[in-house]
DNA sequence: ACTTAGCACTCAAACATATGGAGTGCTAAC
DNA sequence: GTTAGCACTCCATATGTTTGAGTGCTAAGT
């Protein structure tokens, strides 16, 4: 059923009201605005039926309105005016991290987003494992010390060093760097397994006492999966009046503090700006809190995600702008990084 | 001055009562202690001079009292009891810890400590400076691209990818890393600096086009010097009385969430463990808060520090005793870990 | 059939005031 | 030097009381 304008409007208004002074919302205050000209008694009978639709609630009794979760969406969805320019704030303070590893700049910019929203942020780095096998390297250190590099098609190089027992000769490793590359290079890194690796080996003939490369090479592989999140400001929550109550702030806090993994979502197409209200977080911890996320894109190849929590009480309409703008900044700043490795 | 054994037994009990319940201490209630067999009004004579010598502090005048810095600071220096046994709590859940990389396993035990003190933990990674280069690779990739690699005498490998301007050869890249590995080797990789290598690179006559490998190199070799460090569980402050007053929370939290890095406190000799009280910590953001630090070593070339952080009243000899033994796991942690690779 | 003025009613928040009790400091006796 | 006794202080808690914003409902107006 579609609301009646002046209800929408009704609830416009309320909830631009409530998002700044986190006070219940009467009729009276909401009669005295210019563009609603009506009694305070009508508007109290249309807030009493958007009560009952589900889009406002009431403290208590002798209290005015608040909306409801299903108001601030219907808020997001509908309502709100999205500000035409996008937000461009902090976008050259953006540009000034000049950090060279993805996952400190990825945590830079969360700090950024903390420090410039006054909200508490939350990144993520992005996800690589579409990403191809390129090159694949054994560097010989001394007898039994080899150095595994791992290129991919996209990204950054991964190394690390691997002790095999004395009785594998130089010559040997470097026939199996070979075959690898023969056969390994140009597929996706996670199709590339231990037992993948296994069979290369064995069909080259090659000595199992090469098992310890296999071994540290699947580790090094499956580095390019992981993700990484990282959580900042979290003191910037105990501003909000809703977690005046040390109870509640606790709750979330530790919840945010646990698994910051969980905070992001999944990677469903995320197209601009996603916002997350309260009980649609699905863990009862998140019931009182919002999120907001913007993808952004490293090169073809991946994205992460940029958000921020906060209580459901939030500037919706200049967060996103905001949040939609560092993700463009961010899209930039990776290009400009990156610009080599990530075409 | 020296104070009677009287005294610093009256010092003791109020210390250690106050650690357990928060609440101001009466004479009363100590009079009413087996080992302090004395009339309250002796007893608050007693107090009344310990406070004036400033061991003790007044709420308000109907008040007990309670322990001021200095009062807490001749507790852990002369009164505490160390627990005979080192805490072995948590030592099997320590050694369970995977992970390969020294940065996540750091991160790893903080969150360790916290979920097994219920305090908030600060944790750093090593300082690798006086690490001595062992060996420099570059790999050619394809006509402008390298893999710079860099092993050091002890701990991880670390790789990066260098584009060249096209115009130089890969025989002139190889040259050059042959110069560098014959001159540049078992030095200290804080003494490896841009000018260097361009010195080293100017002797052999090679090309300036060569520039950036030296740069990326600089990079790479200071990601050796620099230290990581991890904050967990921020929200186990708020469990305190002591921060039931969300703005001393925020303020405290504000601060430890905005540099880690000042956190740890100068590698100067922390030798066992080492206790900062209230004021002693520097800061003003930090004068109701106390930390304990405890050094961990990795091999036999550089060392970290494990720590937590909470109001001033702790305990401080439970959970200095329980950090040296997190301190002790985690050494034998890294010792079986990376048993090659710090030897 | 909608709108609105009017009014009784509700309830939290703010303020005022009393009460209890834990604790101190001081004095005087032991 | 120690201790019993007592007046005094001050916080914490409980108990009204008041205030005012806000609601729901009814009845009259358009």
């Amino acid at each position: 059923m579609e609301l009646s304008d002046r209800k929408k409007q009704i609830l416009k208004a309320i909830i631009g009201d409530y998002i700044r002074t986190a006070e219940p919302i009467g009729s009276k205050t909401l009669a005295a605005r210019p563009e609603l000209s009506f009694s305070s008694a009508t508007i109290r009978n249309e807030m009493s039926e958007l009560e009952d639709l589900g889009y406002l609630e009431k403290p208590h009794t002798s209290a005015g309105r608040i909306p409801s979760p299903l108001g601030y969406r219907l808020y997001v969805d509908e309502l709100m005016s999205t500000p035409e320019q996008l937000e461009e704030l902090g976008t050259d303070q953006l540009m000034q991290i000049k950090v060279r590893e993805l996952d400190r700049l990825i945590q830079e910019v969360g700090k950024l987003i903390t420090n410039l929203t006054e909200y508490t942020s939350v990144t993520s780095t992005p996800v690589l494992q579409r990403t191809l096998l390129r090159q694949f390297e054994i560097v010989p250190i001394d007898q039994t010390s080899f150095v595994l590099v791992v290129v991919p098609e996209t990204g950054s190089v991964r190394s690390k060093m691997v002790h095999t027992v004395s009785g594998v000769s130089k010559d040997e490793v470097e026939l199996l760097a070979y075959v690898l590359n023969q056969t390994l290079t140009g597929i996706p890194l996670s199709s590339i397994t231990t037992e993948r690796f296994d069979i290369v080996r064995r069909a080259a003939g090659l000595s199992a006492l090469l098992g310890p490369i296999a071994e540290y090479m699947a580790e090094l592989i499956e580095s390019f999966g992981t993700q990484q999140v990282f959580l900042e400001g979290e003191s910037k929550l105990l501003r909000f009046p809703e977690y005046r109550d040390i109870q509640k702030a606790q709750e979330l806090l530790d919840y945010l503090g646990e698994d910051s993994g969980k905070l992001i979502p999944i990677q469903k197409k995320i197209d601009g700006v996603q916002i997350m209200i309260g009980p649609e977080n699905g863990s009862s911890a998140l019931s009182n809190a919002s999120m907001i996320y913007a993808k952004y894109d490293i090169g073809e190849i991946g994205q992460g995600v940029i958000g921020i929590v906060g209580p459901t009480r939030m500037d919706y309409a200049k967060l996103s702008a905001q949040l939609a703008g560092f993700a463009k900044g961010l899209n930039r700043l990776i290009a400009q990084t990156f610009l080599d490795e990530y075409k």
